[in-house]
RNA sequence: GGGGGUGUAGUUCAGUUGGUUAGAACGCUGCCCUGUCACGGCAGAGGUCGCGAGUUCGAGUCUCGUCGCUCCCGCCA
């Protein structure tokens, strides 16, 4: 995946006020480029000195490549010796094939140059041998130096792609991304798990869902909106699949029958993601995780809560599903060779006041996705009738008068509407089969993770 | 909020029933090595055993407290 400058070509050598200059190149280019002097820029990945001839693993974000240096070269031989792992470094050299492996490249070093040495002690090995791990607090505390595994820069890789193929194919369905604000000035849907902060002379809360503002976007005429924006919950959740601040993927659509036009929607845009992935990262991910990427086939299955209470031998039909029964269902699916499952019909007592209700039976026309046992997404259509919204949020015990501003979003014509919230760090972990969520995310925040 | 586990070198770990100089591997430092690829060989540095009390002739080891880390449940994306 490495960009290009548009307007001229690699490993060419061009001339900057006469002088000779040499454009860098990607590790991942150098096959291009045999019999050609190239220059690589990136971390000294392995160092193998020898007495005659010494060996330079260099990394980028493209990848890893051996470099010689050998005796002759007097000054590129002296200055290696030098070198600590991790240090920074620019190699000149001529690209060729390694003449003892077949099918792989390496550089004959002319000059090398540190950009910037590291300290000899690293303090998590980026280079892991025997698969050795540091512990996890380390690992984060130097984040920098776990991301620069090439595992884990795939995992970051894996999210932008993520944030980009979410995007590419709502655009393409007519989406309209909107911003909304994450400072509020009440709660957006419960109360008790709220980052209250100082908003002047005054307190604001930080939001836990972008909800009550995609629902003004609906109002405002906008049909179609996604929002790709940082949530906030001050719950102190001990697990490994929760943050306290994480990335959220919502949609809201307007004019829709029920809920089962948002799952359509959702199955139909997570296959497009899985297929591009599969696409354009499917060798490496099989390379460093060895996982083939399974692109599900359509439709997901979909499944009652009554029923999956029912297949579990459970009786309790008014709670939600524990963590333990959510693993036990994806289990059950995925021995049915099925990685997705929406599990529909929750009932009214485990749902938010704004969920559309059916009206012959206590469930809301909603859904979770579940991945691989866990929960990825809630969605539902929203109840767009004013009355019975406040009714609704009534019932529930909860007042009006702070929540007028939204209500007032379905008193001049809202549409049916619905929309989902989707976890993309919790995609993210399952699809590469990563244990906590604080891995598949650039910087973890957790009830005790403030740093760095 | 509830329940468990754990803390020894830069990192991962071992450390017997409480016993005299706390070990290994990787990493690090020096020397040697003509193609290594987990390179190899020789030599070496590196520890207030999380912290504080206590028991004891003697504590890495036992007790209490404290701090940190971690796992599971609940809550959810």
């Amino acid at each position: 995946m490495a960009p290009r400058p548009q307007n001229r070509p690699y490993g060419l050598n061009i001339r900057i006020n006469g002088v000779k200059m040499l454009s860098r190149i990607y590790i991942k280019e150098v096959p291009e480029h045999v019999g050609e002097q190239v220059l690589l820029k990136g971390f000294v990945h392995a160092l193998r000195i020898q007495g005659s001839v010494s060996f330079l693993i260099l990394r980028d974000i493209s990848g890893t490549i051996q470099n010689v240096i050998v005796k002759s070269n007097a000054d590129a031989f002296a200055y290696v010796k030098t070198l600590s792992l991790e240090s920074t470094v620019e190699i000149v050299g001529l690209a060729k094939k390694d003449p003892t492996r077949e099918g792989r490249y390496e550089v004959e070093v002319e000059t090398i140059k540190a950009l910037a040495m590291s300290e000899p002690e690293l303090p998590i090995a980026v280079n892991e041998k025997n698969e050795v791990e540091a512990a996890t607090d380390i690992r984060h505390q130097y984040r920098f130096l776990d991301l620069r595994k090439p595992k884990n820069m795939l995992i970051m890789k894996l999210s932008s792609a993520f944030d980009r193929y979410y995007r590419e194919y709502l655009f393409e369905q007519g989406f309209v991304e909107v911003h909304t604000p994450k400072t509020m000035p009440t709660p957006s849907e419960s109360s008790s798990d709220l980052f209250e902060v100082k908003y002047f002379d005054r307190p604001a809360y930080l939001a836990q869902s972008p909800q009550l503002y995609k629902q003004m976007a609906i109002a405002s005429g906008l049909e179609k909106v996604l929002e790709v924006g940082p949530i906030f919950r001050a719950e102190k959740s001990f697990t490994s699949r929760h943050a306290t601040e994480c990335t959220s993927y919502d949609v809201e659509m307007a004019f829709i029958k029920d809920h089962n036009d948002i799952m359509e929607l959702e199955e139909n845009l997570i296959v497009y993601i899985l297929t591009k992935i599969k696409e354009n990262y499917g060798d490496e991910i099989k390379a460093i995780y060895g996982i083939d990427v399974n692109v599900p086939s359509l439709p997901f299955p979909r499944i009652t809560m009554a029923e999956a209470k029912k297949l579990l031998g459970s009786n309790d039909f008014e709670s939600d599903l524990t963590s333990e029964e959510e693993k036990a269902l994806g289990d059950y699916f995925e021995k049915q060779g099925q990685d997705f499952v929406f599990l529909t019909d929750f009932p009214i007592s485990v749902r938010p006041f704004y969920h559309k209700y059916y009206e012959d039976k206590p469930c809301t026309k909603s859904a979770d996705l579940i991945y691989r046992g866990l929960e990825i997404t809630t969605l539902a259509q929203r109840e767009e009738r004013y009355d019975v919204l406040v009714s609704q949020l009534k019932a529930k015990g909860l007042g009006t008068k702070d929540i007028q501003w939204y209500l007032d979003f379905f008193r001049y014509g809202m549409p049916p509407h619905g929309g989902w919230g989707l976890g993309g760090a919790r995609f993210i972990m399952k699809l590469l089969g990563i244990e906590h969520i604080r891995d598949a995310m650039f910087i973890y925040r957790g009830v005790n993770n403030l740093n760095p």
